[in-house]
DNA sequence: ACAATTGATAAATTATTTTTATAAACAAAC
DNA sequence: GTTTGTTTATAAAAATAATTTATCAATTGT
């Protein structure tokens, strides 16, 4: 027979409280029953390590050295299962995730808040980089996932949709622009465009789907950041869209939004994962913050 | 249920082959009965460590964290059981033992050779020291067991003989006591009488049984090592007593021995171990040696 | 000597593990 | 797109192991 973890307790409570009978009460069990795994368990050693009488129990020199021994594989052995039991149980562990910048400086926070306020022992990593870097980071197992948007089909991806981004145009106050109800893209041929750069998804988003309608904007400005963007908008020196997203944190600012329709661009945002690899419980967890939050707004 | 140490080597099969049909091959048991094992780690720690379906496996992020563990854990785990095992099947181990000098000088060299040749890998430590002290080390647990004379009835200490030892007069060759054939201690008186210092436990020992008798000794010269006592013997400076032991150490030397009677004086010498206390299976091994060796010398 | 307590043992019972048989899922091949 | 072979999961039965109850033998204190 085996030795098992049993058999090791059943040792150190008998050694602890000197008496097969006390041991017995302690791990719950009958005296025959912990008398018979003692024996197998010095079957199984191939020795005796207790020496007992009716009334005197002594450690056999063998048992002595056996002692510390099987203290500290039991300690190892409960403290492992403990951890993976508080990993299980979201009492302990890490989350790393990917998040474009269009996420993670505007929604992503109050997820975060959210998520802390439910697991505070849970420590968090937010990788906040372009999409293609996100979705790399998902693909290479550097992050469990990434919210980003929809990717496309793919064979090792996996794609849930959060919810969807719309564009909307933005001018300064007073605007021409602002006595039109409807804005359509074709509007804002008519006006200095200020956009992004070319490596921005949202920039190449928006160049093909425009390309496919044959509608070519007046790009006169062109710059990294959209807060620039945005704010040169403000200081006049023309128009352009940003994802309906950004809307929030750019209130403050002496600026109009309209939806744009004809064609409508709006992209699905969500939890890219790597299929056919299961998330953590911590990830899943987060995944459910989001996918609760996003649900409720749909109601 | 709780975790066993099966659960765990189920699991790190698992993983290895990356099947459960395989590593059940590998542990001989069923697949299902391994699929069940499995089932119930995972019950027990609290989620899942390995995602699986007909065609692919992949460990969880929190069974990537345990993989590491549960190896360390069983190797621990196995390492101790085969150094136990070792330790009762004396592949390995540690013999500290105590011996008065009349013995580790004269037979204890033999006994350890052939204890040697049946048991290469176990070290001993010999504690030459007085009787006295050899007797207190077992007491004190210093060492397990001691050889040494009958100390007499302890509460707890166990003696157990393994032959008797007889003192014999040692004297110069051409000495007149060579006439006589049958010496006795009254023949000793009319010479000078060499002999150890008191605290030797053969010289108390001498002292005692012959005040007990009335007969004083001429002693002479007094000196601590018997050695000494039995050179200045063959120089010729007197006469002197010595255990019957000594006779084959001292046999090149130019002397004659006798067998001395009226009174007899014998000490029965013997293995001294502590009484409720077990020895380990090394100590045994060791004593089953001696006992073997002077059962067979009285056939 | 006697009572009281302790650990060991035997037989019966209960739990658990394992096996056999079968189902369901899935990928590859036709 | 269906079929085929392979894989894990599940259910019921069988086998094994652990546990309990009842009892014994040994030992110590009264």
């Amino acid at each position: 027979m085996n030795v098992t973890i049993k058999q090791i307790r059943a040792f150190l409570a008998v050694v602890e409280v000197n008496s097969f009978v006390e041991a017995s009460e302690l791990l719950h069990i009958s005296q025959p029953a912990l008398s018979t795994a003692f024996k197998n368990l010095e079957e199984s050693v191939g020795g005796k390590l207790l020496a007992r009488s009716t009334r005197t129990l002594s450690l056999t020199p063998e048992g002595e050295i056996f002692l510390p021994v099987a203290k500290r594989l039991l300690a190892d052995f409960d403290n492992a299962f403990v951890e993976l039991n508080e990993l299980f149980s979201l009492q302990r562990g890490n989350l790393s995730l990917a998040a474009m910048p269009s996420f993670a400086s505007t929604h992503l926070p109050q997820h975060l808040l959210a998520f802390n306020k439910q697991y505070p022992d849970i420590k968090v990593k937010i990788h906040d980089v372009i999409a293609e870097d996100a979705i790399e980071m998902v693909q290479t197992g550097k992050v469990e996932f990434a919210i980003t948007f929809d990717p496309g089909a793919s064979d090792d991806l996996k794609f849930e949709a959060l919810y969807s981004d719309r564009f909307v145009a933005v001018f300064p106050k007073n605007h021409p622009l602002m006595k039109i109800e409807q804005v359509g893209w074709q509007h804002l041929i008519d006006y200095p465009f200020i956009t992004l750069k070319r490596p921005s998804s949202i920039r190449l988003l928006m160049d093909n789907i425009l390309a496919e309608q044959d509608i070519f904007l007046n790009v006169s400005f062109e710059t990294n950041q959209l807060a620039t963007v945005v704010q040169m908008v403000a200081t006049g020196l023309g128009v352009s869209v940003i994802p309906s997203l950004y809307k929030q944190q750019m209130q403050s600012l002496n600026l109009e939004f309209r939806e744009l329709s004809s064609p409508v661009i709006s992209r699905r945002v969500g939890i890219i994962t790597r299929r056919r690899y299961p998330l953590s419980r911590t990830a899943q967890a987060f995944a459910k913050v989001l996918q609760h939050y996003y649900q409720q707004l749909l109601l």
